[in-house]
DNA sequence: CGACAGAAATGACGTATGTCAAGCGATCTT
DNA sequence: AAGATCGCTTGACATACGTCATTTCTGTCG
């Protein structure tokens, strides 16, 4: 447990959960709660979207929401808690996909082959909604506001993915990296100044093609430079304007 | 024109076109054929949905078929020719995005911001037929195999953009890269170890985040070393299955 | 036909980043 | 408390690939 915080270290940041959700309610960071609320759905229909939510969890760091080659059914929208998904290569070469924070969603690289084609697992204790596909799928035939913020959904997922195909020095990568986590909390009401690196600089490294080693210098070059403030896991963004100029390449806004 | 084919060169290979549609029935190797042929939709589906077609082109080559910023209203499925879709960053560079061949669809990933992020342009003279995106969607409402065929599409295309992403070597890339066009050649019914490739080195190189000089190279070596033959923009695999192992990393299948 | 321009191939060289190795500080185990 | 383990940092070195420069080839147009 990371609970007291001597003198000397940075403040433990906010933590970061999308829990407030109950039985005709979504938790309000969520990315499906559009669907319904911000659109004007009636209860009826908002009700029918909750008959397909099931509350799953805790999984606990280290754990797996689903595995490579697990038939799709669901979709899982993440309640609290951080997720890496990551497919290995034929030679065990693990190559990570993506972090998932509370309010979005992972699984939608499963609808076209019909099965996981990633690992996914809790970077620290998570919980998630989990969206029978089949289900809302079929309800996205009559609710045509969820049939779009489906369709959004992967299309934005596809545009993440393409955004770090790029080829970028080690700098780049790294100033976006920081800029899209600290955009993605700040959209969600966290601090997007302070937060928690809930995965370690290996994940980084890889998410980022990286080596390790590299992550470490650029980080320590960022320290130097003023651009940020390190401690073990804990981040505070110095200058979120600078490392957006750095990253700027890489950043769709 | 490339007509005539003086002694000692490779054979002309068979020209790729997907251009068999009329007024009720789809190109046999259209994107979306299967969501009515193959599915048993009967004649009132089928008719609604080529109400919503527009046949374009033809464009030549260089000329765009949408620019990054136009609005969002269409996807274009290529009847004919060669699409090339490419970001420039804030400074100027190209990023080319991927290569569309006959049967397939681009203009997925304008749907989450509404816009096209992208630029398309013809690599040969290109026809397509334009769907307006809302009435599909209106459609997809009412014919779930519409819907799932949208869906799988994009997730799909999800797909592809990961595999790019990977960190792996030249030889990969490029082995990677010949494999899946010579799969996407063969799947759409067209020779799948001879083929013309209509983009430049230079495209290819951007594509797969290398540079020029080294695709060069590498397709040197690789024809020093009988896996392919290579004359000009003529491509004939020798050792489809040697490129396969060399890139597996990189494909999915 | 010859001149020109652009695409492609090839060689020489520099560098960003990977690899290897050592060390340090936490946390966990016995 | 000693030892083991793991994550992270830092340094020294190696290398795949990019950059720059030159040459060759191909197609185009006067």
């Amino acid at each position: 447990m990371r609970r007291n915080n001597p003198a000397g270290r940075l403040p433990e940041p906010p933590n970061p959960i999308a829990d407030d959700g109950d039985e005709t309610h979504f938790c309000r960071t969520c990315a499906f709660s559009g669907a319904c609320i911000s659109e004007g759905y009636g209860k009826p229909e908002l009700l029918e979207l909750h008959c397909l939510v099931e509350h799953v969890g805790p999984f606990h760091a280290g754990e797996h929401i689903f595995r490579t080659g697990d038939p799709f059914r669901s979709i899982f929208a993440v309640r609290a808690g951080t997720v890496k998904t990551s497919m290995v290569d034929p030679e065990g070469h693990e190559q990570v996909l993506g972090f998932y924070l509370p309010g979005e969603v992972i699984g939608l690289n499963a609808i076209y082959p019909d099965q996981f084609p990633c690992d996914a697992v809790a970077l620290d204790t998570a919980y998630f909604c989990r969206f029978s596909f089949p289900a809302m799928s079929a309800l996205a035939t009559r609710m045509p506001a969820v049939q779009q913020r489906l369709f959004r959904l992967i299309s934005k997922e596809l545009g993440m993915a393409t955004l770090l195909a790029g080829d970028h020095n080690a700098d780049m990568r790294m100033a976006a990296f920081l800029t899209d986590l600290a955009a993605r909390y700040e959209e969600r009401g966290f601090s997007g100044t302070r937060f928690h690196l809930s995965m370690s600089r290996g994940d980084i490294a890889n998410y980022l093609r990286l080596a390790a080693e590299t992550v470490s210098r650029v980080l320590s070059r960022f320290r130097q430079q003023g651009l940020i403030e390190l401690e073990g896991r804990e981040m505070l963004l110095r200058d979120p304007e600078g490392l957006r100029q750095i990253g700027k390449n890489l950043l769709s806004h």
